[in-house]
DNA sequence: TCATTCTATCGTAATATTGCAATGATACAA
DNA sequence: TTGTATCATTGCAATATTACGATAGAATGA
Protein backbone atom coordinates (compact mmCIF):
# COMPACT_ATOMS: atom_id res chain seq x y z
CA UNK A 1 0.00 0.00 0.00
CA UNK A 2 3.10 2.26 0.27
CA UNK A 3 1.57 3.70 3.75
CA UNK A 4 4.00 3.29 6.28
CA UNK A 5 2.22 2.33 10.03
CA UNK A 6 3.86 4.99 11.55
CA UNK A 7 1.21 4.52 14.55
CA UNK A 8 2.56 1.12 15.56
CA UNK A 9 5.76 1.95 16.39
CA UNK A 10 7.07 4.51 18.79
CA UNK A 11 7.56 8.21 18.38
CA UNK A 12 11.72 7.85 18.83
CA UNK A 13 11.42 4.67 16.40
CA UNK A 14 9.65 7.54 13.86
CA UNK A 15 11.68 10.05 14.47
CA UNK A 16 14.88 8.12 13.55
CA UNK A 17 13.35 7.38 10.30
CA UNK A 18 12.44 10.56 9.73
CA UNK A 19 16.23 11.49 10.26
CA UNK A 20 17.19 8.74 7.94
CA UNK A 21 15.20 9.57 5.25
CA UNK A 22 16.99 12.99 5.33
CA UNK A 23 20.12 11.19 4.86
CA UNK A 24 18.36 8.28 1.89
CA UNK A 25 19.44 10.17 -0.99
CA UNK A 26 22.76 11.07 -2.58
CA UNK A 27 21.48 14.53 -3.88
CA UNK A 28 20.77 15.61 -0.30
CA UNK A 29 23.99 14.11 1.43
CA UNK A 30 25.69 16.34 -1.19
CA UNK A 31 23.57 19.14 -0.64
CA UNK A 32 24.71 19.08 3.24
CA UNK A 33 28.54 17.95 2.22
CA UNK A 34 28.91 21.36 0.26
CA UNK A 35 27.07 23.26 2.88
CA UNK A 36 29.55 22.19 5.05
CA UNK A 37 32.33 22.08 3.02
CA UNK A 38 31.70 25.67 2.46
CA UNK A 39 33.05 28.25 5.00
CA UNK A 40 30.00 30.45 4.18
CA UNK A 41 26.48 30.34 3.51
CA UNK A 42 25.89 28.40 -0.04
CA UNK A 43 23.30 30.56 -2.23
CA UNK A 44 22.84 28.99 -5.64
CA UNK A 45 25.60 27.39 -6.80
CA UNK A 46 24.12 24.47 -5.41
CA UNK A 47 22.60 23.29 -8.69
CA UNK A 48 25.90 24.07 -10.81
CA UNK A 49 27.95 22.11 -8.14
CA UNK A 50 25.20 19.04 -7.92
CA UNK A 51 23.88 17.89 -11.58
CA UNK A 52 20.58 18.05 -11.09
CA UNK A 53 17.61 20.58 -12.48
CA UNK A 54 16.83 23.73 -10.01
CA UNK A 55 13.52 23.15 -9.39
CA UNK A 56 14.83 19.52 -8.17
CA UNK A 57 17.33 20.70 -5.49
CA UNK A 58 15.07 23.16 -4.49
CA UNK A 59 12.64 20.60 -3.82
CA UNK A 60 15.27 19.20 -1.72
CA UNK A 61 15.83 21.99 -0.02
CA UNK A 62 12.67 22.20 1.08
CA UNK A 63 12.90 18.89 2.92
CA UNK A 64 15.70 19.37 4.80
CA UNK A 65 14.52 22.69 5.90
CA UNK A 66 11.28 21.55 6.99
CA UNK A 67 13.53 18.91 9.46
CA UNK A 68 15.08 21.65 10.61
CA UNK A 69 18.78 20.55 9.51
CA UNK A 70 19.68 23.51 7.29
CA UNK A 71 18.25 27.55 7.57
CA UNK A 72 17.67 29.83 4.42
CA UNK A 73 18.08 33.48 4.79
CA UNK A 74 16.70 35.60 1.89
CA UNK A 75 19.83 37.92 0.81
CA UNK A 76 18.15 39.83 -2.14
CA UNK A 77 17.59 37.95 -5.13
CA UNK A 78 19.29 34.94 -3.58
CA UNK A 79 18.18 32.51 -0.82
CA UNK A 80 21.94 31.46 1.81
CA UNK A 81 21.48 28.17 3.22
CA UNK A 82 23.56 27.07 6.05
CA UNK A 83 23.50 23.97 8.44
CA UNK A 84 21.33 24.62 11.54
CA UNK A 85 23.83 23.53 14.10
CA UNK A 86 21.47 23.24 16.86
CA UNK A 87 19.18 20.80 15.22
CA UNK A 88 22.10 19.01 13.37
CA UNK A 89 23.77 18.18 16.82
CA UNK A 90 20.09 17.12 17.96
CA UNK A 91 19.80 14.83 15.23
CA UNK A 92 22.87 13.20 16.22
CA UNK A 93 22.11 12.75 19.07
CA UNK A 94 19.06 10.78 18.50
CA UNK A 95 20.82 8.90 15.92
CA UNK A 96 24.02 7.87 17.74
CA UNK A 97 22.40 6.70 20.53
CA UNK A 98 20.77 4.39 17.57
CA UNK A 99 23.60 3.01 16.26
CA UNK A 100 25.56 2.81 20.16
CA UNK A 101 23.10 0.31 21.06
CA UNK A 102 25.55 -2.62 22.95
CA UNK A 103 26.55 -4.84 20.44
CA UNK A 104 28.57 -6.86 22.91
CA UNK A 105 25.23 -9.50 24.13
CA UNK A 106 23.90 -9.87 20.13
CA UNK A 107 25.57 -11.70 17.57
CA UNK A 108 27.35 -14.23 19.01
CA UNK A 109 25.15 -17.32 17.87
CA UNK A 110 24.88 -16.77 14.21
CA UNK B 1 10.59 9.99 -12.20
CA UNK B 2 11.19 8.41 -9.21
CA UNK B 3 14.61 7.29 -10.56
CA UNK B 4 17.56 8.50 -8.57
CA UNK B 5 20.40 9.33 -10.69
CA UNK B 6 23.00 7.83 -8.70
CA UNK B 7 25.46 8.04 -11.69
CA UNK B 8 26.21 11.85 -10.79
CA UNK B 9 27.00 11.19 -7.13
CA UNK B 10 29.84 9.85 -5.32
CA UNK B 11 30.54 6.37 -4.40
CA UNK B 12 30.81 7.49 -0.53
CA UNK B 13 27.41 9.35 -1.41
CA UNK B 14 26.03 6.67 -2.50
CA UNK B 15 26.66 4.13 0.24
CA UNK B 16 25.46 6.81 2.89
CA UNK B 17 22.23 7.22 0.87
CA UNK B 18 22.01 3.36 0.98
CA UNK B 19 22.79 2.67 4.62
CA UNK B 20 20.40 5.26 5.54
CA UNK B 21 17.26 3.92 3.22
CA UNK B 22 17.88 0.93 6.43
CA UNK B 23 16.55 3.33 8.89
CA UNK B 24 14.45 5.37 6.81
CA UNK B 25 11.49 2.94 8.03
CA UNK B 26 10.21 2.53 11.54
CA UNK B 27 9.94 -0.99 11.12
CA UNK B 28 13.20 -1.75 9.93
CA UNK B 29 14.51 0.23 13.05
CA UNK B 30 12.12 -1.54 15.59
CA UNK B 31 13.49 -4.61 14.58
CA UNK B 32 17.28 -4.18 14.67
CA UNK B 33 16.78 -2.24 18.41
CA UNK B 34 14.62 -5.75 19.08
CA UNK B 35 17.68 -7.86 17.79
CA UNK B 36 20.03 -5.49 20.15
CA UNK B 37 17.85 -5.77 22.95
CA UNK B 38 17.84 -9.66 23.00
CA UNK B 39 21.21 -11.41 24.37
CA UNK B 40 20.34 -13.97 21.95
CA UNK B 41 19.30 -14.57 18.36
CA UNK B 42 15.97 -13.39 17.25
CA UNK B 43 13.43 -16.39 15.67
CA UNK B 44 9.72 -15.91 15.10
CA UNK B 45 8.40 -13.72 17.80
CA UNK B 46 9.64 -10.19 15.42
CA UNK B 47 6.08 -11.03 13.58
CA UNK B 48 4.22 -10.47 16.93
CA UNK B 49 6.82 -8.07 19.17
CA UNK B 50 5.72 -5.91 16.09
CA UNK B 51 2.63 -5.52 14.26
CA UNK B 52 3.22 -6.01 10.73
CA UNK B 53 2.01 -9.13 8.54
CA UNK B 54 4.64 -11.68 8.42
CA UNK B 55 5.48 -11.43 4.75
CA UNK B 56 6.09 -7.78 5.15
CA UNK B 57 8.38 -8.35 8.27
CA UNK B 58 9.72 -11.24 5.90
CA UNK B 59 10.40 -8.22 3.54
CA UNK B 60 12.17 -5.63 5.77
CA UNK B 61 14.42 -8.80 7.05
CA UNK B 62 15.33 -8.94 3.42
CA UNK B 63 16.59 -5.52 2.85
CA UNK B 64 18.47 -5.60 5.96
CA UNK B 65 20.18 -8.53 5.29
CA UNK B 66 21.50 -7.64 1.58
CA UNK B 67 22.69 -5.09 3.36
CA UNK B 68 25.03 -6.88 5.82
CA UNK B 69 23.37 -5.29 8.65
CA UNK B 70 21.56 -8.51 9.79
CA UNK B 71 22.58 -12.55 9.13
CA UNK B 72 20.35 -15.41 9.41
CA UNK B 73 21.10 -18.74 10.07
CA UNK B 74 18.53 -21.55 9.60
CA UNK B 75 17.40 -23.49 12.75
CA UNK B 76 15.22 -26.51 11.63
CA UNK B 77 11.71 -24.65 10.72
CA UNK B 78 12.47 -21.43 12.29
CA UNK B 79 15.25 -18.38 11.41
CA UNK B 80 18.15 -17.11 13.66
CA UNK B 81 18.53 -13.77 12.84
CA UNK B 82 20.60 -11.46 14.69
CA UNK B 83 23.14 -8.47 13.93
CA UNK B 84 26.19 -8.55 11.59
CA UNK B 85 29.01 -6.40 13.89
CA UNK B 86 31.24 -6.43 11.00
CA UNK B 87 29.17 -4.99 8.96
CA UNK B 88 26.94 -2.81 11.92
CA UNK B 89 30.29 -1.21 12.94
CA UNK B 90 31.85 -0.81 9.25
CA UNK B 91 28.39 1.33 8.74
CA UNK B 92 28.63 3.34 11.78
CA UNK B 93 31.68 4.41 10.48
CA UNK B 94 30.68 5.87 7.17
CA UNK B 95 27.83 7.52 8.47
CA UNK B 96 29.56 8.74 11.60
CA UNK B 97 32.25 10.56 9.37
CA UNK B 98 29.39 12.19 7.46
CA UNK B 99 27.79 13.15 10.70
CA UNK B 100 30.68 14.66 12.08
CA UNK B 101 31.80 17.34 9.58
CA UNK B 102 33.15 19.92 11.11
CA UNK B 103 30.66 22.51 12.11
CA UNK B 104 32.53 25.06 13.18
CA UNK B 105 33.14 26.69 10.35
CA UNK B 106 29.85 26.81 8.56
CA UNK B 107 26.68 28.22 10.13
CA UNK B 108 27.56 31.47 11.23
CA UNK B 109 26.06 33.58 8.42
CA UNK B 110 22.75 32.63 8.75
C1' DT C 1 2.75 -40.30 5.06
C1' DC C 2 0.43 -36.35 6.71
C1' DA C 3 -0.40 -32.39 9.32
C1' DT C 4 1.88 -28.56 11.49
C1' DT C 5 4.97 -24.78 11.86
C1' DC C 6 7.83 -21.34 10.18
C1' DT C 7 9.62 -18.54 6.60
C1' DA C 8 10.11 -16.95 1.72
C1' DT C 9 8.13 -15.55 -2.57
C1' DC C 10 4.59 -13.96 -5.79
C1' DG C 11 1.18 -10.93 -7.19
C1' DT C 12 -1.24 -6.91 -6.49
C1' DA C 13 -2.93 -2.41 -4.76
C1' DA C 14 -1.96 1.92 -2.87
C1' DT C 15 0.99 5.52 -1.57
C1' DA C 16 5.65 7.88 -1.77
C1' DT C 17 9.56 9.63 -4.04
C1' DT C 18 12.21 11.57 -7.74
C1' DG C 19 12.94 14.58 -11.56
C1' DC C 20 11.94 18.23 -14.66
C1' DA C 21 9.39 21.65 -17.81
C1' DA C 22 6.62 25.44 -17.23
C1' DT C 23 5.30 29.02 -14.57
C1' DG C 24 5.23 32.44 -10.50
C1' DA C 25 7.15 35.52 -7.35
C1' DT C 26 10.54 38.72 -5.73
C1' DA C 27 14.42 41.86 -5.73
C1' DC C 28 17.43 44.63 -8.22
C1' DA C 29 19.37 47.33 -12.18
C1' DA C 30 18.97 50.09 -16.14
C1' DT D 1 8.66 50.60 -16.29
C1' DT D 2 11.17 46.84 -18.34
C1' DG D 3 14.24 43.54 -18.21
C1' DT D 4 17.18 40.12 -15.59
C1' DA D 5 18.55 37.02 -12.08
C1' DT D 6 17.33 33.90 -8.48
C1' DC D 7 14.57 30.75 -6.23
C1' DA D 8 9.81 28.60 -5.21
C1' DT D 9 5.69 26.24 -6.76
C1' DT D 10 2.80 23.58 -9.74
C1' DG D 11 1.73 19.73 -12.48
C1' DC D 12 2.90 15.66 -14.43
C1' DA D 13 5.26 11.14 -15.59
C1' DA D 14 7.95 7.38 -14.08
C1' DT D 15 9.89 4.57 -10.67
C1' DA D 16 10.19 2.98 -5.72
C1' DT D 17 8.33 1.59 -1.46
C1' DT D 18 5.07 -0.44 1.68
C1' DA D 19 1.74 -3.79 2.97
C1' DC D 20 -0.69 -8.02 2.71
C1' DG D 21 -3.37 -12.22 0.91
C1' DA D 22 -2.33 -16.35 -1.21
C1' DT D 23 0.82 -19.72 -1.93
C1' DA D 24 5.06 -22.43 -1.93
C1' DG D 25 8.98 -24.69 0.33
C1' DA D 26 11.37 -26.95 4.09
C1' DA D 27 11.90 -29.15 8.48
C1' DT D 28 9.63 -31.43 12.38
C1' DG D 29 6.63 -34.53 14.84
C1' DA D 30 2.70 -37.72 15.11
Amino acid sequence: MGLTKTEIFSEQQNQIAVFAKAFAHPARVAILQHLFKMDTCVCGDLVIEIGLAQPTISQHLKELKQLGLIKGNIEGTSVCYCIDQENWNKMKGILNEFFNLDISAAGNCC
